[in-house]
DNA sequence: GATTTATGTTAGTCATGACTTACGGTAATT
DNA sequence: AATTACCGTAAGTCATGACTAACATAAATC
């Protein structure tokens, strides 16, 4: 399941931010990452869990090596709620100003 | 100047992102916003500075009350970023594709 | 002008989370 | 099979932030 809050506070996180825009580049393993990070392994580990269960990114065993990557579902589940909210808020303030229009009307 | 670091911190919090919702449906003061939310008003506005300072919102004084709004700049910028980013992997995943076709074709 | 209404601010508490070090486990290598 | 490479987990520390209660401020009302 891709939750929202889960994503949001996935993405909220500078670091863990770096290492998703680093994933946007291309697969690369948790030692890859690391280096050129000023974070140790284990937190790069740590944040790459908290991305996987907010649905951001999936893994791939290829040895001793773990390999993750971008899920684009994740992705797009953020992009989705963005949209409609942007929607909303479109709509909502296009009422608005019917609203102020018809007030200045009544008003003369 | 909106702060893509700042928005996604703003939005990380439920509750803040509770009061952005309700702002999508329409501008609103202070106390209306604390009622109907299970945090006390002083709280309320703690997490609207915040959404201000993150370009989310912008406020309007009327009298005593104080009517916020959603800042549809600070929205579109968090989109902006996030279609930004969506093509950026889009295009990594793509050539990722490719590279592993050459790699089949060269193995037979 | 005193009171009420509506809100922002401050101080302090408490929980959460980002980080490091140390450790454990699994696969490749020799 | 011992060693090495690569990674996840656990425990503990420290900073940040979400929250409440108390106080300060400004406008409207009486």
């Amino acid at each position: 399941m891709t939750n929202i809050n889960l994503a949001l506070i996935a993405l909220s996180d500078p670091t863990r931010r770096q290492i998703f825009e680093r994933l946007a580049a291309g697969p690369s393993p948790v030692g890859v990452l690391a280096d050129g990070l000023p974070v140790s392994r284990p937190a790069v580990s740590q944040h790459l869990k908290v991305l996987k269960e907010a649905g951001l990114v999936s893994d791939e065993s290829q040895g001793t090596r773990r390999i993750y990557r971008i899920d684009p579902a994740g992705l797009g589940a953020i992009r989705q709620w963005l949209d409609r909210f942007w929607e909303v808020a479109l709509t909502a303030f296009q009422a608005e100003v019917a609203r102020d229009n018809e007030r200045r009307k009544d008003q003369g």
